[in-house]
DNA sequence: CTGTTCGCATACCGTCGGTATGTGAAGGTA
DNA sequence: TACCTTCACATACCGACGGTATGCGAACAG
């Protein structure tokens, strides 16, 4: 069984990242050494080191990898929608949904800001997952469903509501009822922003 | 010039929280050495591990002064208002300029979590500065002004979007007019709450 | 004055992320 | 097919870090 160069390059670094995404995810980012990493994926430090600049450059490939998954999942449930105003309401139902994993959370949105600084999380944030939500508002600012005001900000405080909220809801001490009364206080805060008719 | 021990005491443990609150703020947790802490505040690692149970030990000390600053910041501009509603919104206001302080983003809202946990990180901000919008919103339910659901998951919901919103507003790339345009985009999410009159 | 406690210094250790260098197989060329 | 080059790693090693065990002198209690 003898594998070309480009076969074997992409069969190590899907295994790093395989091996990095699933340690990272389990007991955070600052847990894990590069030592085990490189165990788990049948390779060496040296491998590593061919393929990523450094631990940081390995996690960055990791979350980048969740962010598109997630980015996914949430477009495709908000475009099985034809409405604008419930594509918005289905994809932050959908995100609600799909970043109720721990080990997405603790990667996407616990380690990730402190181990690439906040900025460089938020770019790979806004290239993926929460590009989704600016663009629905931005398209409902423009058939006047909401009121027309810079949706930027708009976007990143409903982000950070919902980052925040996913957190709160995979605590040990959340009850049955959180996901529902969440959603519900959402669906409140985003009926808020609709014009009066 | 002796000192008694309880005054040597707490003076070297103030000495250690101020350089370490200084040193986090300044380059983030993990780029930060014990050696540089102990030196800086003109002791030895002996004296660290005499007050504290380690480097997230003293971490959690640092943030703890600054949510109770935060907390007081928040409740003493709250409080100024008479008017339940008007002392929420002067609340989240008062929040949103104390926060654009880049030392408090960084221990409160990059480094907290990923250090502490999460949980651990919100049972502090629970305690402290996050407990306000909490009680806020619950007098406002009792009263009527807002709908009478659970306010807790709003709570965080508000929290969240309030700690994105000034991550964002402390990036480089931000414009002159986001800081208004964010008190205004959450202006229109508080008075969505409002019942309609 | 004496024994005890306590606040802290000193010396040391295991582990970590990172790097410099070696090596053998795949790929190109005649 | 012989040969040289390239590349995807493996090996060996280093400085720095967080943490710990122990020693010591001054403050306190009697």
């Amino acid at each position: 069984m003898t594998r070309t160069r480009a076969e074997q390059r992409e069969a190590t670094r899907r295994a790093l990242v395989a091996v990095g995404r699933r340690l990272f995810a389990g007991r955070g980012y600052a847990a894990v050494g590069l030592a085990e990493i490189v165990r788990e994926a049948g390779v060496t430090k040296g491998a590593l080191y061919h393929h990523f600049d450094g631990k940081a450059a390995l996690f960055r490939a990791v979350l980048e990898e969740v962010q598109q998954e997630m980015g996914a999942r949430v477009a495709a449930e908000a475009d099985a929608e034809g409405d604008p105003w419930e594509q918005l309401k289905a994809g932050c139902a959908a995100f609600v949904r799909a970043a109720a994993d721990p080990d997405v959370q603790r990667i996407m949105l616990i380690d990730g800001p402190a181990v690439l600084g906040w900025n460089e999380w938020r770019a790979i944030d806004e290239a993926t997952s929460a590009r989704h939500l600016g663009e629905a508002l931005a398209a409902l600012a423009e058939a006047g469903t909401i009121a027309p005001h810079p949706v930027a900000p708009l976007t990143r405080l409903l982000s950070g509501a919902m980052n925040e909220a996913v957190l709160w809801l995979a605590q040990p001490q959340a009850r049955p009822g959180d996901l529902d009364d969440t959603l519900a206080a959402l669906s409140r805060l985003l009926d808020g922003l609709k014009v009066r008719t």
